[in-house]
DNA sequence: CTTGCCATGTTAGTAAGTCTAACATATGTT
DNA sequence: AACATATGTTAGACTTACTAACATGGCAAG
């Protein structure tokens, strides 16, 4: 099937294109010549779709978010609400996450220009956090732990994001190829989680107590 | 005074004027044209002393490492051994030096490639960490923390890194303007530093016991 | 001192990439 | 059926990394 001159559905295959790009080739081997070449068209096609090659990139990156965020909230759902483990789960898919697609992931957030509170990537990201806090609340609230969880939320994702990009970036290995990330991890989540304050008066079930020591 | 042809000091010249670059016009801002025209040179004149651009930004990443080190030497001579306040006040280096050169700090730590275990910017970044696993070493010594340093060093490494990560690439400014990175770090850390089994069969002073609850 | 080597610079040119302008074609609305 | 518009193409300007061939001048041997 020819598509002799247009081919229709030009914006979501350069999307495509863009994304198997950055996966295969890394953010900077990234080409919109490259992408071209996949899609079949000439290099001033993608310019009646998008401004610039920037802006291709942040189509992928918010797709990226998309993906992440379902991603997490599946993993949420495989565990009990309120349990330990539905939050080390979320540590668990974002690293995953980001070792698949790397370079997606460091794109994702590396952003550094985009402050623009209502660019698209900004607005994924936030609500990609946005569902770690729930989640964090939760499981706050479940096991009766005093505090602000966001604040409990942002020391999680500090760590996890730490461990997933000194993952990604290979410096881990660089020090030792003994390390262990999932290690590092477990340990410091565990800290994180069980070393709170907890409000005892009152009744009900408190999930975290039956933690390992 | 003109140097009619012959530069002189233009490797260096050419390290310099790369990392200001960089400084300046982010870490894919960069260009060797931009370089050699600041030093005053033609675009082929680089080539007599490295091999491609990615050699000259080596020597960079190589040279912020040592500084990077320094700093933390420098920062913690300033504490007393076996303090918290030491170990924080790496941290605090090490956030401080990336938010001083964001695109220098991503490049340092970005360079996914380079898993020559010789390789010039993998040496400096051994070394780096090594200092801090020393420090760390230090630490729960003279604090007779039970345990593995070098795991405790990865837990805070991870989180601080994390830390850096998430402020100079303004994630958590995305998320919210009211997140304070001190605070995050401050509770973390004391969390990852002091939750930790002591060994209390033998005399001493244990430096930690007398922090803030 | 002079001669010539060679380290280090230059100019010119290639190939790739981003993006613009002017032109071409298909699609669908009237 | 005819035109307006959306969406493609080709040609080209400009930037960049890098190479090849040439130029210059500092320095060492005679």
């Amino acid at each position: 099937m020819k598509k002799s001159y247009h081919h229709g559905e030009l914006r979501q295959a350069l999307i495509d294109a863009a994304r198997a790009l950055v996966r295969e080739k890394g953010d900077d081997g990234f080409s919109l010549s490259d992408a071209c070449r996949r899609a079949g068209v000439s290099t001033a096609a993608p310019y009646r779709h998008f401004a610039d090659k920037h802006e291709i990139l942040d189509e992928v990156l918010a797709q990226g978010f998309d993906d992440l965020t379902a991603g997490m909230a599946a993993a949420a759902t495989a565990e009990p609400a309120g349990s330990p483990q539905r939050i080390l789960a979320l540590g668990h898919t974002y690293l995953k996450f980001a070792m698949a697609e790397p370079a997606l992931f460091r794109m994702m957030f590396g952003q550094k220009a985009d402050t623009a509170p209502d660019h698209i990537v900004v607005q994924r990201g936030k609500s990609c956090f946005g569902f770690v806090v729930e989640e964090v609340v939760t499981f706050c609230r479940l096991n009766r732990v005093q505090g602000d969880a966001m604040l409990i939320a942002l020391q999680l994702w500090t760590l996890v994001h730490g461990a997933t990009g000194l993952t990604i970036d290979g410096d881990y290995a660089k020090i030792s190829d003994a390390i262990e990330v999932g290690q590092i991890l477990a340990l410091a989540s565990d800290r994180l989680l069980f070393s709170l304050p907890r409000r005892m008066d009152a009744p009900g079930p408190i999930a975290g107590e039956d933690h390992v020591e």
